[in-house]
DNA sequence: CTGAAAGCGCTTACAG
DNA sequence: CTGAAAGCGCTTACAG
């Protein structure tokens, strides 16, 4: 039965035939414990994202799936929700159902669970985030160059006055590189952002609303020109903030974001804003797994560039 | 050793702490295949989905993550994008690996897959649809009495010309009940929709965007005065048009989404809708398969109402 | 409370 | 090509 079941060996078509109509007739399939436990492999990755709110952390584990999938290994699904604490428990129950390999959503966790990954000689692969000196393999891309970039695009439109409305950095490096990258470009062209001009709270529509009306209530002279957002979301909800109060961008302030959700290119106005293609770190992380599985290398980081999409949303400086 | 490991059992505590000690110091987690194989329990659950793509599903998979990591039970996820083949795969690839039970979203499977789940003695649930006589465990919504009743809130509002905008009926009988329940509503009315009035394609905004504007190309007289659409997305992809055409809502037309997605009560005009509560259906879902699991008790369905939103892109007839 | 042993369902040499 | 046996790492009675 089992030289049937586990591939190409010398069994006669007869015996096959036998074997599968019995394993048929008893609904039998093999057993994967067994299986696991008598040649030391499970087929099991797992994938530990913040949640699966964001359509950005979703697509990955969407490339991620169909690439391991395809060569018979099953994904465990974990979601910290932003909490170490979390990050570290899912890692470790994945540890322990024997997972071969594992995707992680940036480096900003505790000590502990890496540790316990080198322990167990679990290869495994940081997403989403790159950086060139990190200690882990890392897919995806520069937070901070990133931020940088968007900064630079509208220096170049002659802005000078910046506001930055971003999500929570508490555990979030991500967030804390792209203020990082910000801060740099303005720092270099002698700027700084004022402290009322620097909006932190919960992603999302509602607080992007909120932050631009905190930040419009200024007196015109005093008005940041060009807001940079953390993401589309964030950016978003500041536009239709706009709306309500009759500004309007590029012509009052410009405005970017991050991400290019579906939705950013199809309001007016359409938005300026970053593209990162997260189905593409999904299944490289994917195979960079595989590569160190099947063929026994040792995992090298890849960098994703997102590509910035100049719309209507960012203009010149008043 | 085993004793310490699994939990409350006559142990001095100087054993224990022995026992602590040399697992720390030798990095030594106890391994899952082994204790599957003496003890018959993986504590392994699995859900599989069309796609992570479209937020509705990805919230019932947090739901479900949440609760069932909380019963310290692991989560395989598999996605079919809406492939009957796919689905019937991840689930086998499931059973293999021992899952204890399993989330499915909608009913429209081969029937081997649900064979497969009995003779196995997987207990399941099937998610997002709900149907009193279906002969599956169900937790979810009636697809077609929702849209009858948005129907009916249209019809309300004096239309008599209905065009509906949905996603591909092939292998998902979701969006065959709401066509369904749609075409009783206006029955009932005395009402039916025309050929060139029933638009099917690919979920998205830019489909909505398509179809709209085949829709408005007819005679000011024939036009629809009503449009229902499947989603929220393709009702955005259509206001997007709309305004593009110089046409308004609900001035010129009515519209209508189906989700709430967070930017629907965000854009002008808000879109009237409907809300289901996934995040829910995925933890009445976990919580039933642990139900099924620790108490042994039947699988029961259970019905989640989706709640009407209704807002401005909706009004009296013209 | 502790120790020793059988057995869960596979894979993998090994002998024929 | 086929059969028989050891062993993977646990749990679970059982004896003490």
């Amino acid at each position: 039965v089992s030289r049937v079941f586990s591939g190409a060996s010398k069994v006669s078509d007869a015996v096959k035939q036998r074997v599968h109509d019995a394993a048929l007739s008893l609904d039998w399939i093999p057993n994967a414990a067994g299986r696991a436990l008598a040649s030391s492999r499970t087929y099991i990755a797992g994938a530990i994202i913040p949640t699966l709110d964001n359509e950005i952390f979703a697509r990955q584990v969407s490339g991620l799936q169909g690439v391991l999938s395809r060569h018979g290994i099953t994904l465990f699904l974990g979601c910290s929700n932003y909490d170490p604490d979390q990050s570290l428990l899912q890692a470790r129950a994945m540890l322990a159902r024997g997972v071969e390999a594992l995707a992680i959503v940036g480096e900003d966790h505790p000590p502990e669970l890496f540790a316990a990954l080198r322990a167990q000689r679990v290869p495994y692969v940081v997403t989403y985030s790159f950086r060139q000196d990190s200690s882990h393999p890392c897919i995806g891309f520069d937070n901070s160059a990133a931020f940088a970039a968007i900064t630079g695009h509208l220096l170049s439109l002659g802005h000078r006055r910046f506001a930055v409305i971003v999500q929570p950095t508490h555990h979030n490096r991500r967030v804390t590189d792209r203020l990082a990258g910000i801060h740099a470009a303005l720092a270099a062209a002698g700027l700084t952002i004022g402290d009322n001009a620097l909006q932190i709270g919960p992603s999302g529509l509602e607080f992007g609303a909120l932050a631009f009306e905190r930040l419009m209530q200024a007196d015109k002279a005093c008005r940041p020109t060009a807001i940079i957002c953390g993401n589309d979301m964030l950016a978003l909800g500041a536009l239709g903030s706009a709306a309500r109060l009759g500004l309007v961008a590029p012509r009052d302030f410009s405005i970017t974001g991050f991400d290019d959700l579906a939705i950013s290119s199809r309001i007016e106005p359409h938005l300026t804003t970053m593209w990162v293609d997260n189905f593409k770190i999904g299944e490289v992380a994917a195979q960079h797994l595989l590569d160190v599985l099947v063929e026994q290398k040792t995992p090298a980081g890849q960098e994703i560039t997102p590509v910035i999409r100049l719309r209507s949303s960012s203009g010149l400086a008043p």
